[in-house]
DNA sequence: TGAAAATCTGACTACGTATTCATAAGATTG
DNA sequence: CAATCTTATGAATACGTAGTCAGATTTTCA
């Protein structure tokens, strides 16, 4: 049994007599032998590894995570995730990971900095950004289309009958929020309804809440309130309802990005649901054609839920 | 400009003249070499990776993954995260992962069969089980207290002054689902409640809603729901408030995990909080030191929630 | 039956690192 | 100033695989 047989038994079967197939069979499940994907990487030169960079916390983030996972759970390669907090760190999770010669390095988050990714691109490794939207032209981005998505949000709201309405934003720098403020506005705007921003602070159902809780204090609670993310909108839902504010009684409530909780009965958030599954595939799918500036935009789906049943009582 | 300096300028610094050490930081941030983990990991037989196996599924498990990563992110190790549907996809599962020779590779889920387990133990790579209390004299484990966990919250329910109570495990044939009722039920025994184990069938929001949904309709609504996960309390919830019944109105209903969800103002679930944080150290820590058998069982924190404020009404 | 073709196997090599060993130059000490 | 010790560097090596090439054996077919 030469290592040249054994290894073509394990990377290329039909080349290998049956009999000698099953033995080298035999002896590497007696002696627990398993091939190194190592030293496989060593010799080809890749790892067979796909990096995600992904902020810590989300639910958003978790269920993208969880889809790259199934999508590459065929087994010929493997999901190396790496989180981080704030953005400053990203520099040295993206410097940990590309030790592993990843073949491909998704780059998660809008919060990620435009100039961090272009430093990014000359490296060998294929990169994609992933819900990035200011990576356009950068590198290859993969993104669901924000600004229609709010757009069609914002049509369903007013199609409900609503007189005022604001946007809760996350974080006014990132590009997502921008895009899905800006597509809402120009709908409201065009009916002239004014429609002010307001930033959470992050995009954190704590945030949500807070906003939530001071706006029903405040007494001014809009007739809708349209949400840069399901997260905040949870947040924001439970901090209006704790101070004695219906929804969607007194006010409609939108979210966006379609996570799984939005679609339980305790919510029935009306949201923008994500193709997350079709977008993950567009991702490893760029990868293995070594795109270099492709820009694929997914247009999500409105989902109508129980926060946005109903007409709005006027004034 | 030998490779042996230019090694040592990554892996032990100190070892090299300052004057050298700087020209090849230099050289090496022009040229954009990163040193390559896959080489490194063949001539040290490691590969710095720490593997998880888990389930594809559950709010759970998304935050455990987020935990390994989040302690992992000092950049000396990386995470690589497999996901399964059906526990036949385990040893596939593993057999992929394996390959990349781990650093250590954590088997959670409790439906990971034992035998599949104390196959892997003979292998070289420190394994360590993940609530999955079945492993218990197999593999070095890390779980939580379940059954003091679980006799907690029937403590609590009983005080709160109930008179009849029912168990809704996820999949009977689960070890934690076993402790679970187990250890609720022997409280529940003591005082002459009696206690009957529903199966949701699976450890999902929609298993809930169903029992909740079914359980309301029948028209035999406890006065306690004590249910075997958070994310199958959800669903009970929503499923016995779509059709009238009140929580904790009608019905108190517990849970068990305490993931983020549970603290929110929507559902203020009574449930176990697990210390995943402690967990998961603790399981890196058994890898450190090459652990064969030991046992950690960790304590829980019960966190009383609005689903089972005040009294219930007996009869 | 002989020659060509097909099938199978083994020797050999490169991949990039971290380490050991050896060597050289500079620093320290009696 | 010679002997020793310290510091800095390079040469050589092994890690386990997947491929190339060549040799050996068997099969095919005129």
């Amino acid at each position: 049994m030469s290592q040249s047989t054994v290894a073509r038994v394990f990377a290329r079967p039909s080349l290998v007599s049956e009999s000698t197939r099953e033995s080298v069979n035999r002896a590497a499940r007696d002696l627990g032998y398993v091939p190194s994907a190592i030293a496989g990487g060593m010799r080809n030169q890749r790892s067979g590894l796909v990096g995600v960079v992904v902020p810590a916390t989300g639910e958003y983030w978790q269920s993208v995570i969880s889809e790259f996972a199934r999508q590459l759970g065929d087994g010929t390669r493997q999901l190396l995730v790496t989180t981080f907090r704030d953005f400053q760190a990203v520099d040295h999770a993206i410097q940990s990971i590309s030790r592993y010669r990843l073949d491909g390095l998704v780059l998660a988050s809008s919060t990620i900095g435009v100039g961090q990714i272009s430093r990014l691109v000359q490296s060998t490794q294929p990169i994609v950004a992933f819900n990035q939207p200011a990576a356009a032209g950068i590198a290859p981005l993969v993104t669901v289309d924000n600004q229609s998505g709010a757009a069609a949000i914002a049509r369903h709201v007013i199609a409900r009958g609503v007189a005022t309405a604001a946007f809760v934003g996350g974080v006014s720098s990132a590009s997502t929020d921008q895009l899905r403020y800006r597509g809402s506005a120009e709908v409201f705007g065009a009916r002239g309804i004014s429609f002010p921003y307001v930033e959470a602070g992050s995009f954190t159902y704590d945030a949500g809440f807070k906003v939530g809780a001071s706006l029903a204090n405040s007494g001014r609670v809009p007739d809708a309130l349209v949400v840069a993310a399901d997260e905040i909108a949870f947040g924001v839902i439970d901090g209006l309802r704790k101070h004695g504010v219906a929804v969607p009684g007194d006010v409609l409530v939108t979210g966006f990005d379609g996570v799984p909780q939005s679609a339980w009965e305790g919510y029935g958030l009306t949201t923008l649901v994500q193709p997350i599954e079709q977008m993950v595939a567009s991702v490893l799918e760029l990868f293995s054609i070594h795109a270099t500036e492709q820009v694929v935009t997914i247009e999500g789906e409105l989902r109508v839920g129980n926060t946005t049943r109903g007409e709005i009582g006027h004034g």
